[in-house]
DNA sequence: TCTGGTTTGTGATATCTCTCACAAGCTCGT
DNA sequence: ACGAGCTTGTGAGAGATATCACAAACCAGA
């Protein structure tokens, strides 16, 4: 089953896998896990843990489970995270300096290596140790430093001429804060985290169980005669 | 096809169409739009856009298009945009900071109504101008102001137990930052946002495309026989 | 009223993802 | 050495999602 290539959903969920095998490891020293363990650990079922470590390659022990180290070790060298990725922050309002003295990012070996903004006086100031610059000196600072991440902070009305920028600048992989579609060529990848969309994603479901309560409840004074 | 389920990948575009709509709308007037346009606006294909639209009814006119101002009102009706939802977050630390202060919440009618902590130096302070309160005083406060929407902004060793109190509050929608699985019961629903899994996502396969350059590369020496 | 150009709505099909169920393989105690 | 008890790895089938392709429906102009 090797060398299939390995399923998007699969992708997505390796890093949360790789989270509770650190716990199991750091935490409480644990040699081998079942795929069962894994599984609540995640939050998924265990037929879906066995599956997507099995296009990692057969790394489990029938009878025993997984080799916590081992099956660490595969999975960051799976995804990339044994060498650091230099990784670059444009639009430093808000949320850019949230996302700048964020702790978890470096933690992973992401490292925040410059700050981008077009506001004058923001220039030359230092958010969380490092100056921010201006935008017009992303290209060169990018290619200076070898950025492979870019992430952008921006409004959203800014998104779409940054992440240009990034591509210009040779940048492969963006994650977009910006509540923007922002369209790149085919071979850079573009992932979105969106809090507002989030939050009209939970409001669909909850006005739905409202809606059905509500109904249900007309439905019982129906039944009920009044 | 009124009345189906929407399937939940579809309910997860419609914040990206009620977007699109929006720009067209407020920014250029626009009164028609056709699923074409309407796809390249939100960064998919225009088949899907029709299949999505089709699960609200049948909003369009052939040969013309999408009536922009009357499918703007069906979908923030279906997504239950048209009333308020009263929200709190809990952890106010980096994150959660500039959460409370993100213009891009109140928007679209969510409000931020309460923050909470645990650590006691932050107790009372205010922050966007709201009080932080501790997390004791989350269920009283909840209920009194009708909380619908929790947003965990914790480090991950309190996601958890902040979430079950959520829950207990009668909390059914959590929004969680924390970079933790947290489980509830299947009446409420959870969405994750972590920037770490996406930045390991967009290591995959940015790691992946480098393999395969060194790898094309390897066999352009072999095949011309150095 | 008819014709040509346009765009929707949706069956049909392809692709991706999840889940089940069980044989194969391991450990350990006897 | 062997059987009991686990746990993995995976084929098969179910289910969800994406895409195709085209008939049905509309507008505008003659």
């Amino acid at each position: 089953m090797r060398s299939r290539p390995i399923p998007e959903a699969t992708v997505a969920r390796l890093p949360v896998y790789l989270r509770a095998l650190l716990d199991l490891a750091e935490g409480r020293g644990q040699l081998t896990v079942s795929s069962e363990e894994l599984a609540h650990m995640a939050g998924v079922n265990a037929a879906k843990v066995r599956k997507d470590l099995s296009y990692l390659g057969s790394y489990g022990t029938r009878g025993v489970g997984y080799d916590v180290e081992y099956l660490l070790y595969q999975i960051t060298r799976e995804l990339g995270l044994t060498k650091d990725w230099p990784a670059a922050i444009v639009g430093i309002g808000n949320l850019g300096r949230a996302l700048a003295s964020y702790r978890g990012f470096t933690e992973r070996g992401f490292r925040i290596m410059a700050l981008f903004d077009v506001e004058d006086s923001m220039i030359g100031t230092e958010v969380g140790g490092l100056p921010v610059r201006h935008l017009d000196d992303l290209k060169e600072v990018a290619v200076d430093q070898s950025i492979a991440i870019g992430i952008i902070a921006t409004p959203p009305a800014a998104a779409q001429e940054v992440a240009e920028r990034l591509v210009d600048a040779g940048v492969k992989s963006i994650l977009n804060f910006a509540p923007a579609v922002v369209n790149v060529p085919p071979d850079v990848s573009v992932r979105k985290v969106d809090l507002s969309i989030e939050l009209q994603i939970l409001s669909f479901y909850q006005q739905r169980t409202q809606a059905i309560a509500t109904a249900r409840e007309a439905n019982r004074r129906l039944g009920s005669g009044i």
